[in-house]
DNA sequence: TATGAATGAGATTTCATTCAT
DNA sequence: GATGAATGAAATCTCATTCAT
């Protein structure tokens, strides 16, 4: 800062610093916004993120055009990173059965203190359409996998799953305070109801709009 | 006041008058937000909901102090209702089983489109503490109804049943304008988790905070 | 109410018994406002002051179209009984001396904890100009009873008496509370300040607005 | 800090740049609240203040969080100046009753056209404990310096000293607007009825609260 | 380019006054 | 004439976004 700025030229300052630098932001952005989105909601005061991620207002917004961008981006990458984790779990696992279970265990123990995430998960059903459609496809593989096993319920689809990953998402969202663990009795439950054990049909349910099995 | 008042009709007003249109504000104050709420979740502009019930700010705050006032009688009116029509039904339902299944049908039929309800319920898992008991309660009988039959499978909490239909009124938030009534699939399938044909113990959740049962 | 009301006429209701309520409301009224003035300062609710006085707002308004009419009445009244009652007290004392300093005492006592009658009179100098006149006048015959006797100090003004009353009233609001009675030894040290011993001259007040003496 | 900031005037700007402006900001807001809380006291619209120092209401909030604050700000800078004047002019004067006598002057000068500092004087003693506390011990200083003189009046305490300060101020408020300086009056009777001529004991005061001297 | 101060529309709440019954 | 509910213009405070340095 003091001899040292004298004597570098200040004109052609290496891009690439600045480019590195820029990043360093973003990250540092991106990191504090998912802190603080997962504690306190949407609903915190941009300022908030700022403060955590040591960079001003106007960076921030530089980065991110607006509060929802940032939002957008920060869940997209968390979804993203659990999506990733999730598909090498699976691929890790033989039984197409236990793989079920280990994406609903994993999908829950990663929401379960998200508060940010679960509450975009319910607003639109998915941080994204893009990574729903990753989410959806990699939910079809685990039940195409539990299919021809036959290890899975006639009649249970894909939205099945994803609305039960939704809907256990938000019971532990709302009940892991008060009784940790809790959750794991609830998703027991569920796959225990999926299995093919039950031969009973399913409802059929309203073919309203842009579905698919 | 009792055998009187029927052979006398004279002019029972004078001070009845200016509270019957008081009272038909208030009906029209909670209806407008009942509405509102509903739609919209619980931060809708208060001004929203004075116009739509076409009284003026003040009149607003004279019956309700604040907004949070306003919003736990909502909530505690739709949560009420639910609950007294719940009793009402279970009570005419001679099947156990068909009792509890009926009574999540009611439930999620009635929350699929409120916001506010499922944000509240999500926030403290009811509107109040009181309604929070009757609830559990209520729930406890069905349970028990279903345990004396054998029905229900073993080790099943109203713990776990509470939080299944937080659960569930969440996923139908989420899910019910993209496919309407496909809750009823998830429903069926949690129900059949619980029954008495599933025999392997549920996992223990770990005795925290306040439990119970 | 009951079996009275069937017998008297309802026509012509004896103006006077109208006349009896209203005047037993305003009474209530000002009664009330008193001691909600005197405890809360001019700046409390009228709500407050029609709830202890056990009448509508609608009769409030009635009775004083506006809450500054209601507090320039009751600030009058309370102002004349304290003269009226300051009036009488001199005229039953002899010495002259005495009579100032009763009335100095009667002041203080009176307005030690009146928060709304200090706030005004340190407003306007007065409640109104016609009691400003009344006051000043009854000072002024004091003043000259003292000075006859040779009591008091040369030079001194009706106005400076003025002054000092309304000086000491503050002082008495402001620490009654935590040092009660000390204002009399700042009244003391006041009136000894006046007494003829001191024979220094004072200081001219600049001959601004519309004085006198 | 002290030589080095003679010599070298390069570029001490980098974040200080901003700094003087927000700091030139808050000086604006601190300078406008002082001149708009004087003459309309306390009870204002921030936004007066915000409009007349030129920023916007987040700028005024942003400096101050509450209206309250930057009451107490403004109040005790101004109490804290007139204090620091007020010991420099006692330091600067020989003569014991002189200096208290400028004391009050000092005071009073100050304390005429200021409504809010008036108010806040009357409601708490003054802006602050911290700064009653510095007062009365400035107070104490005069007050033994006379005692050691021989010339105040035997059993005169601090803080009756401080209730007349405190009691003429309101007067000077109250007075000033009609009869400028006629509080220079009433400021030597008191000081008059001060001096150790007057030999006659003061009145106990009921030894109450928290009492001192 | 980074900073963080500034902005100002809007959200909640209060209260003097009016008006239907 | 009495009642007290209704009114709505302020007043305080927040926060997403912009902009001068």
């Amino acid at each position: 800062m003091t001899s040292a700025d004298q004597s570098t030229p200040p004109q052609p300052p290496a891009r690439r610093a600045r480019r590195a630098d820029a990043e360093r932001n973003r990250a540092a952005i991106i990191e504090a916004a998912g802190v603080v989105f997962a504690e306190q909601g949407c609903a915190v005061d941009v300022r908030e993120i700022a403060r955590r991620s040591g960079v001003g207002m106007g960076t921030l917004y530089r980065h991110f055009p607006t509060k929802d961008d940032l939002l957008a981006t920060v869940m997209e990458r968390e979804f993203t990173s659990w999506l990733t984790a999730a598909h090498e779990a699976a691929a890790a696992t033989e039984d197409p059965w236990e793989a079920l279970t280990g994406f609903f265990e994993q999908t829950l123990d990663n929401q379960a203190h998200n508060r940010a995430l679960v509450e975009t998960y319910t607003a639109t059903g998915a941080p994204a359409r893009e990574c729903a459609r990753h989410r959806d496809a990699f939910i079809d593989e685990l039940r195409i996998r539990c299919v021809d096993a036959g290890l899975l319920r006639d009649g249970v689809t894909t939205a099945d799953l994803v609305l039960l990953s939704t809907s256990l998402s938000q019971a532990v969202q709302a009940a892991d305070d008060s009784r940790p663990g809790q959750w794991r009795r609830l998703l027991r439950i569920s796959l225990d109801g999926l299995s093919s054990r039950n031969t009973e049909p399913l409802p059929e349910s309203a073919p309203h709009a842009g579905a698919a099995t």
